[in-house]
DNA sequence: CATCGACTGTTATATTGTAACATATAACTC
DNA sequence: GAGTTATATGTTACAATATAACAGTCGATG
């Protein structure tokens, strides 16, 4: 347990968790940078528009909905319009970049994209964050109960609904 | 194991289950008995309105989006109205005898509205019937796992996309 | 009957998401 | 590199989903 570490690339030490406040902007580097490698890996194009979605996406500090990211879009580029979001939202969720909130309408950035994982996200009704659960020995559960009634699970969903450690006891933060 | 039951209050042996085809009518009518039950003894009013729209969702084999409501409520009264819909669904869901499908905006009949319980829903993309998993294994662990990282859960949603035993091995049926 | 609260009827509007088509850019072939 | 194809973008219009707001109604309660 060094200081801080010298020039090596700059770990993502978030990973989304209900932690607290830290500079986040190497995070979203190194997120960025790992999500290019990754599209080159794949022979897929990670433009400059889906870049920009996918920055926004991670630099905010909990999940965004389309419309939220049409305005922040526009603020360079003012005649951009709703496709535009959600072109770059369907390719980053088939790559695996971003998760699709589906009680909320809203988009968060996946923190492990390496690897292909299901969506299973703790929304705090209080501050509004999000953090991925991304508990594997859920998923087999799940899948394993989908299985005992004869269901072939492609995909599943699992959202949580209820308070993060910080916004416990008493009404008071944000 | 006698033929037809007499005049006992026909039991429902759907549970909402990927079986075969059988006469679904008394398991609705049976399911609108015990909502008027659980209504009542709630001090809740299962108003006709209410009560119209979870017989639509109750009578349909497949979970119904708003707007399908809404059409099938205006064959008998025309100038209805969306907010009748959703106010109506509102209720309903708070009282648990309806669950949302976020994942397709729709709403689909609760099987076991006795107990309270998670929504979870084993949904085929084929031919687009929905089960109810109702695991209550996989709530327990999910429970658990938010928990883990000092998430106080107060609801959770699961949803599982895949394909059910009907619509395995070939793309037949509907 | 007067009052209060919950439910309904109605209109208008907000929010979220797509269809469709023209244009531009990249990748691929010869 | 010119021609060709596939993919991505710009743009307009619109569909689908959901809610705000307010006026009326109905039922219980004192
Ligand atoms: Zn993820
Ligand atoms: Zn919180
Ligand atoms: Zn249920
Ligand atoms: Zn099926």
């Amino acid at each position: 347990m060094q200081n801080t570490p010298p020039e090596q690339t700059p770990p993502c030490h978030c990973h989304g968790g209900f932690i607290a406040e830290h500079d986040h902007g190497p995070c979203v580097n190194h997120a960025l940078e790992r999500a290019a490698t990754l599209c080159r890996e794949r022979g897929v194009r990670l433009t400059p528009q889906r870049l920009r979605v996918l920055e926004l996406v991670w630099r905010s500090s909990r999940p965004l909905q389309a419309y939220a990211l049409l305005e922040e879009l526009r603020v360079q580029q003012p005649t951009t319009a709703a496709p535009i979001v959600y072109r770059a939202l369907d390719f980053l969720i088939q790559q695996g970049l971003v998760h699709r909130i589906e009680s909320q309408n809203s988009y968060a950035a996946c923190r492990h994209p390496d690897a292909v994982h299901d969506g299973q996200f703790l929304l705090c009704t209080h501050c509004g964050r999000a953090v991925e659960l991304e508990s594997r020995p859920v998923s087999e559960q799940v899948r394993a109960a989908a299985e005992g009634v004869g269901f072939e699970v492609s995909q599943q969903t699992l959202e949580v609904h209820g308070l993060c450690p910080r916004c416990q006891g008493g009404p008071q933060h944000g």
